[in-house]
DNA sequence: CGCGTGATTGAAAAGCATCAACCCAAGTGG
DNA sequence: CCACTTGGGTTGATGCTTTTCAATCACGCG
């Protein structure tokens, strides 16, 4: 049975049906975390991958200043640690947001699935230069973007993330989210999160009660920020 | 003969005599470049990669609103587009900051030289999780430091890096960049780094003068911004 | 009921941007 | 050879964006 890790990585690669299912059988320890849990800490060189199944997570770092500065958000179907096939030590750390659902998969047994299945090592690069790109877009948000901005290009692109593994519905995702979190993902302070959400719910663009989301108009929001999604590189948009 | 391109891939992966000699082949197609000359530019699907050898050069975003974020610098050594392997389409620019000396790697070359060298495909891949790494840290520097802190790391970044290719002579190194590209880099004014830069010379921590940084105290440069070298990946700290 | 966490609001302060000069050195053309 | 231009660096004044501090509110939970 397949999960949607292996849905998103075959979106990146055409995989077989034994690919497939190597990917599926590769998650087979799958564990329930409760939130705000530590996946991996920085510093740690993990013995095993982890895929995010179900639930949020985030990538941090902590700074001397005491701040911590969310580098990336984990949303179903992520691989958290391609790193782990070369075994190097983590700089930065990984923990659930809410309640996840994680696949644990040693670290012997992706080198061994890698050296058999070329494909699988593809979608695993691909996955990776996308997760790079992403990155790159985050500078561009936290470091040229105004506020208001800033937090409508992170709700435009987790919409997108979401939509490509199947968990939204018009427009309307789950976001177990803190204002506090989103200060730290964007580099402002909560307050200022709260005002930029109601500056955004008078300007008609979303609806947020409860954990729950809607983009009332999503063009109007990625017009609102500048929203470019090819970088998410969530089609299989190269040639030949 | 070698380069400084292959310098840096092996020392990622040990790679054997025969896999320099087939790197440094493939990087024969060597060009010269002004400064401010555009390598690739957003949107466009490179035919090859590049390499620099030479010189600067940076990546870049524009925003709509016409400001311009550097997402990274690429000293000699850096492989400009991992992607070309993937032929996807690229979701940021590069263009030379100095002049510079460029290799073109024909993407079917590099395609024929990752299925036959399984040793060179981990150094790329390794190489580009280090990028991946590198850009996570400057979210991390746009997001949570200070002005001057966050200065102060960037050219803690740059003197690493330039070391890691014997670009440095006692913490001294050629900076072929303007204040308003830092600005763009760091997300500030120009007139901002200007100060910023005066505040670290009066605190005797550098020297810049005439395009040449001169470190006066790395350590308690280091120590000032809070900087941590491990995420640059530049040894081989994987275990096994 | 009391407690803790997150959301909300207001007022004051800090950090940084913007604007507008000005300087300086290196071209460039007459 | 000089007048002119141009790009980058420097400086001061002003204002906006965002932070910080502090207080209050709402909710779920022991």
């Amino acid at each position: 049975m397949s999960n949607l890790f292996v849905e998103k990585l075959s979106s990146f690669e055409k995989l077989s049906a034994n690919d497939k299912r190597v990917l599926s059988e590769i998650c087979s320890d799958m564990r329930v975390l409760p939130d705000h849990t530590a996946l991996i800490g920085e510093g740690q060189t993990p013995e095993c991958a982890h895929a995010v199944l179900k639930g949020f997570a985030c990538r941090y770092k902590l700074l001397r200043s005491g701040r911590r500065q969310i580098v990336d958000f984990l949303v179903p179907g992520d691989l958290c640690d391609g790193h782990a096939l070369f075994r190097a030590t983590m700089d930065h750390g990984i923990e659930t947001l809410s309640t996840c659902q994680i696949a644990y998969i040693p670290h012997h047994t992706l080198i061994k699935v890698t050296d058999h299945h070329p494909n699988i090592t593809r979608a695993l690069w691909w996955s990776s230069l996308a997760q790079e790109s992403v990155a790159r877009e985050w500078i561009a948000n936290v470091g040229a973007r105004p506020a208001d901005q800033r937090l409508a290009h992170l709700l435009c692109e987790l919409c997108l993330r979401l939509a490509a593994v199947g968990l939204t519905h018009d427009d309307c995702y789950e976001l177990p989210i803190t204002q506090g979190e989103f200060a730290d993902a964007l580099g402002l302070s909560s307050v200022h999160i709260n005002r930029m959400l109601q500056k955004l719910r008078q300007q008609k663009l979303i609806v947020l009660v409860g954990g729950v989301l809607r983009v009332r108009d999503l063009k109007a929001l990625q017009h609102y920020c500048g929203f470019e999604g090819t970088y998410l590189h969530l089609l299989r948009d190269r040639k030949s």
